[in-house]
DNA sequence: ATGATATTTGCAAATAAAGCAAAGATGAGC
DNA sequence: GCTCATCTTTGCTTTATTTGCAAATATCAT
């Protein structure tokens, strides 16, 4: 097929009136010049351009096709510089995929900050709490909460996901605080969890790791339905500190067993932005990105103040 | 600068939604579509399409582009037929140049005939007696009568260019008809010529080759005029057939010194048809040039019948 | 006529593209 | 859950294409 550059070359002529200097303009050698234009008149089939050695004129054919080719080469260049220019600063659509619940907290609540500094970026927020596949839908970046599936995508670590134990004031009045962890047996555990069988959960204190065996009358895969019920005095749960930690903070709900760290599990691998690992990152995904490292910092805001300053307030 | 292959194997494998398909497709290796690929987006300096070893999803610079690309694509191929299509049988504007005389006489009579063998051509006579440049007049083909020029043009001989002494029969009536060549300088001849100075005739007849001297009361840079002057009884000219052929025929010239012939000077090398050497020779053209060599036929019309049937009549 | 400059062509060097094979990734089916 | 077929990508080599240079030829201006 003919190739872009001899036409490049052809109109570059035409408007030069001579191959020679389209040769001096682009740096090229004159015979080259020639050489592709002849190659371009064989593809067409078509004389384009009659030559002497002192001066170029154009055919029928030359004429009919250069003014054609010329709008076409320039809409060419438009549709390149329209893409160069998505990229050149963050513009255009962003298509982001959440789950539900950390969406509504922490993505959504960002937005209005992001689009302000981004004035160009109009973003497409997908809350969806079955694991999609991010081509499938369209999505250029998503942000998971724990369980990384192992796939080509990039992660970039946004924030912890730090469990706590906790349950609401009422509840602890009326069942007692627990002590030790062996102590959650005897208490009224709200489960969160995927599969059937028994829950365990691993605390890790002065004295070391401890498995309880925990239960209770609410087993769900909903989290949102576990912290309902721990807001409504039903038990103890274990939940994300970016689900309760205003709460805790609050007085809403209690800290249990404030000695003891939940172990990280497959949950607490922490916060992710996943993006493909296309060789070109777009501006507006890697500037989500930032935005979002930056926002939640390395101790996010809904953590508990640090402790060296717990006493301060 | 970006290579129109590869927009077309990008917008290939948009269509096929698999590098592997195009490569089967287009007969080339999956690898080749891959890097193509993966070079227009350098070109262009964003990423166009997500890859997974299981599907390809555009970007949305991919779908940007593509959308624009694939008009321009179409646009171009379109273009390229075009100028195919002018090629494929005559057709389009064909520009003929030719000097007045012959021009009005032989070359726009013929015409109508080949319009009509040629519906779709249309033609652009431009008749001049200033010798101008082809390509500078944008001419396509000429018609030249003697003295060709040297040039890069190429010539196709179309009929010969003899020219014949001839007289009205009223002054030969009246001044009686010269019977050897050394007779015409005791006649008024009437001179064509381009310079000052003596003007000679030479004469090829039973007794060899004879110069003559010749004047008389008319010298003048027209032929045409040169022919009203004899049609009118002026005295005796040196004419090229096709411009007295027909009256001599019909009796409105004599043919002088018959059995003589004006030798063969500048001027005598014939009537051709010139063209500019391009490696692609439009259809239009050859189809003219072949129409004007058929209709002329190696012994015009407008010459005297042949030898052996003058009897005949 | 001569000189400056133009296109074109042959030839060698440089550049780009293609194919092949292997590695890593992904989804379908057992 | 595992295997297999298929996909994209990359390194490497081979093949094609393109380029520049120099020379030949042609044209116009001086």
């Amino acid at each position: 097929m003919n190739s872009l550059n001899a036409i490049r070359l052809f109109t570059a002529s035409v408007d030069a009136g001579s191959f020679s200097e389209v040769g001096r303009r682009l740096g090229m050698a004159p015979s080259s010049v020639s050489r592709q234009v002849a190659a371009l008149e064989d593809s067409v089939g078509a004389q384009l351009i009659h030559r002497t050695t002192r001066k170029l004129s154009l055919t029928e054919a030359g004429r009919l096709y250069f003014e054609r080719v010329s709008r076409i080469l320039a809409a060419l260049d438009e549709a390149t510089a329209a893409v160069s220019h998505l990229e050149e600063s963050p513009r255009g659509v962003l298509h982001v995929n959440g789950p539900t619940a950390f969406g509504v907290r922490h993505v959504a609540p960002a937005l209005p900050d992001f689009l302000a500094r981004y004035p160009e970026v109009r973003i497409e927020l997908t809350l969806t709490d079955n694991f999609v596949d991010l081509l499938e839908v369209g999505a250029d970046v998503a942000v998971r909460v724990g369980e990384l599936e192992d796939s080509s995508l990039i992660a970039r670590r946004l924030a912890p996901n730090r469990r706590v134990l906790c349950a609401s004031p009422g509840y602890l009045a009326k069942a007692g605080a627990p002590e030790r962890p062996q102590d959650l047996a005897d208490h009224n555990c709200l489960v969160y969890t995927r599969h059937h069988g028994n829950v365990n959960w691993n605390l890790g204190g002065p004295d070391g790791l401890a498995e309880v065996r925990v239960g209770g009358n609410l087993r769900t895969n909903n989290t949102e339905a576990v912290h309902a019920a721990a807001l409504g005095g039903l038990g103890i749960a274990l939940l994300p500190s970016w689900l309760v930690g205003q709460e805790v903070q609050s007085g809403r709900l209690a800290e249990v067993l404030p000695g003891y760290r939940a172990a990280p599990g497959a949950l607490d691998t922490g916060i992710h932005a996943l993006y493909p690992a296309d060789r070109h990152l777009s501006t507006k995904v890697r500037a989500f990105v930032d935005f979002m490292v930056e926002r939640f910092g390395p101790r996010p805001y809904w953590e508990d103040p640090p402790e060296g300053r717990a006493g301060a307030h």
